[in-house]
DNA sequence: GTAACGTACAACCACATGGTTGTAGATCAG
DNA sequence: CTGATCTACAACCATGTGGTTGTACGTTAC
């Protein structure tokens, strides 16, 4: 019932998922979500080179799930709770939307002299030819 | 509180998280999630070729987010709205994660008998040794 | 000032991805 | 049987991705 305002673009749900879809980037997140870090506290981290995690806040930042703030020479980086929030609850409209297939049990119960079909949506007959 | 035991492999992860990134996948996954549907009735809402949706198919398939079935010469795609559960729960996995940070009030509330943990201390002193 | 540190960025490489076309095998309709 | 349909799969191509190394620059420490 709560009617999301996600307004995120394709290109924009593309990136988060696609930021997400990454074991290192995942890993990243969880530790900026817990406390903010430098970029060469999580290069320590990981066993590839600087540049390569640099890369990979890139993406993570490009796909907003976490910010980079200056401080001195260091690049803090910190993860953005919301962003996550906004991608979960794609998911959920998504089995929302899943839920919606048999929700025809609200109409039904709405409906009483309805007579009670089988959930297989408008498509054509079920054909059972195993 | 769920204690949800996922057991995905970070590779799982990847391929969910990767196949979701794609408007075209998300879409086959809406439809697929609404009602069944063929390859080839899915191949005629989109504007790329049968093989590009037969190989999108293929990714969700992989990942786990679709299943087929033989019916005829045709194949049916029907989506696991159960998989998708499992990635919402990754997310908000993560959304619990940076509730965390703010204190173990939840942690306080929902254990009760446990005997009080170290305050960890909700400020910006994070020394996470993996 | 000099050296070390943290970052940015470019160039490069191997490989995956998303698309195409083409060919071939099953299956249904006539 | 013949033809149309649905699918599978291979080959190919352009582009993106994840990694590397190297260089340059600002900032901190001494």
């Amino acid at each position: 019932m709560v009617v999301d305002q996600s307004s995120l673009t394709d290109a924009e749900v593309d990136r988060i998922f696609r930021a997400l879809a990454d074991a290192t980037r995942r890993d990243i997140v969880r530790r900026t979500l817990l406390g903010e870090a430098s970029v060469s506290e999580l290069a320590t981290a990981y066993a590839m080179s600087f540049a390569a995690v640099q890369k990979h806040v890139a993406v993570l930042e490009g796909a907003g799930l976490v910010t980079k703030q200056a401080r001195g020479r260091e690049r803090i980086v910190t993860a953005d709770p919301d962003r996550i929030a906004q991608a979960r609850q794609l998911l959920t409209a998504l089995e929302e939307l899943w839920r919606a297939r048999f929700g025809q049990l609200d109409a039904v119960l709405a409906d009483p002299p309805t007579a009670p079909r089988s959930p297989a949506g408008p498509g054509p007959t079920p054909d059972p030819t195993t």
